[in-house]
RNA sequence: GCCACGGUAGUGUAGCCUGGUUAGCACAAGGGACUGUGGAUCCCUUAGCCCGAGUUCAAAUCUCGGCCGUGGCCCCA
């Protein structure tokens, strides 16, 4: 009986897993030198954690089940919920601002397609405690540090605030529910349905325009000033639009300057509550948007102190695809590897003894085959094993083995004794 | 949830339209020719029609359903 993979998900083969594991530890790098700590949560949560402020979409996407117990159980979806729950429960006392970051699997259950799966990896930081632009400024300029150190070039980075449109609704008169429903179309770009729900909730003619107008607001940063003339009047938006101008002027501080302001972003999740962004790749054709994020208000929800926070996610397959649809070479770097052959069975023994000593310093091989000379020989070279070393009955009389440089075909004798040290000179 | 295209050894494919020998080929893998030197050559071995139902004397081939894959819609990361 053979099985198959449950739809959506995937297996990785060495090759592949070397790549993802060199971009992981890239981003966990950067992360590291911003200061973030990382943190785990577990792969399932209680349902409600999850459905509390995650929007419809997420919820009707979920991995859900009752446990034995008859519990309402959720594969994460994301991190942001569970990583509060854990901030709200653990470590609400911490010295502020307190900088968390992680990296795992989620679940949602969707039509695969390119870019998207079932099980797939997220890789995102949590700060929490300052409400500061400065704060907001360095998450995003964090986002665009870890993808140039990957070495990603052709993408584009959008930045909105939530609170300008939020505000413009309200003062229309529209309530908060309905503005998430309003937001949700936004972020679809449902023009035509959003126009029939505007109407609905019977908004002015005045008011659907500036709207719309605002929407239409993408570019760079003299949209700012356009915006601000299109909000003359509204006191409450065009302090939230102060305070993304704050946000952009600290950005250029961190070295940020290339970024859209776009007032559509309205994020799918329920609880963003200010600066939103979203990061595109050129080079990936449906599902593009490699990374996202904002600053949001999830700790009162989950029964905490109300705190300021913010944060983002990578999308690691997709940053991985869009690397890979740059070009960019993934760590593929010739390892220094070996194997450990012999000229008759007998020497075996030997051979594993000779190759614990080069273990010390390198991976390496020692054939498990009983293969002839010949015959190791080519497998070394058939799997990309740079170096073998032959252990043979001539030079064992002198306590020496064959070190062959597969590449050239040139051989030198080492001693056993300083077969660390010598190795070294050769291979260099 | 919707749409399009697809599924033959580990990989890539021929055969399908027009049903009919033992499903062909290449590469890969393991062994050998070859007892101390690789990428060559030759030989051998292992291994396949996604699943189910229907039509038929007969199905890889035609029909239907399912599963899975690829891409798109939607949505997200």
């Amino acid at each position: 009986m053979e099985f198959s993979r449950p739809r959506g998900t995937r297996d990785f083969l060495p090759e592949e897993t070397s790549k993802r594991r060199w971009v992981e530890n890239i981003i966990r790098d950067t992360f590291e030198r911003y200061g973030y700590k990382e943190v785990q949560t577990p792969t399932f949560e209680h349902l409600e954690l999850i459905t509390a402020k995650s929007g419809d979409e997420i919820r009707a996407h979920l991995y859900h089940f009752k446990d034995k117990s008859n519990r309402d159980i959720a594969l994460r979806p994301e991190f942001t919920a569970p990583v509060m729950r854990l901030y709200v429960n653990e470590l609400q006392s911490r010295p502020k601002p307190l900088k968390l970051y992680y990296f795992g699997n989620c679940f949602r259950y969707e039509r695969p397609q390119s870019g998207r799966f079932r099980e797939f990896w997220q890789a995102g930081v949590e700060l929490i405690g300052s409400g500061y632009p400065e704060a907001e400024a360095e998450v995003i300029a964090l986002t665009v540090e870890t993808l140039k150190k990957l070495g990603l070039q052709e993408f584009e980075t959008h930045i909105g605030h939530i609170g300008v449109l939020r505000k413009v609704l309200k003062k229309s008169g529209v309530e908060e529910n309905d503005q998430n429903l309003v937001l949700g179309l936004i972020d679809k770009g449902e023009i035509e349905e959003l126009k029939n729900v505007l109407d609905e909730l019977r908004l002015k003619e005045k008011d659907k325009q500036l709207i719309f107008n605002l929407l239409n607001l993408v570019g760079r940063n003299e949209v700012i000033l356009k915006a601000e003339t299109l909000l003359r009047g509204n006191i409450d938006a065009l302090k939230e639009l102060e305070r993304l101008r704050e946000v952009l002027r600290w950005l250029k501080e961190f070295g940020v300057s290339d970024y859209h302001v776009n007032f559509g972003i309205a994020r799918g999740l329920d609880y963003y509550t200010g600066v939103v962004f979203e990061i595109y790749s050129k080079k990936l054709k449906a599902q593009k948007q490699i990374c996202g994020g904002g600053s949001y208000s999830l700790a009162e929800v989950f029964g905490g102190e109300k705190v300021a926070t913010c944060g983002f996610a990578f999308g690691f397959d997709r940053v991985v695809l869009a690397l890979e649809a740059e070009g960019v070479d993934l760590g593929a770097k010739a390892k220094k590897e070996f194997l450990v052959v012999m000229t008759g069975e007998s020497l075996l023994p030997k051979a594993i003894e000779i190759a614990s000593m080069i273990r010390n310093r390198f991976p390496c091989h020692v054939d498990l085959m009983r293969r002839r000379l010949g015959k190791a020989l080519a497998y070394a070279n058939s799997i990309g094993i740079p170096f073998v070393v032959i252990v043979g009955e001539e030079e064992l009389k002198e306590d020496k083995v064959i070190l062959r440089d597969m590449k050239t075909g040139s051989q030198k004798e080492v001693s056993i004794k300083n077969i660390e040290k010598d190795i070294l000179k050769v291979i260099e």
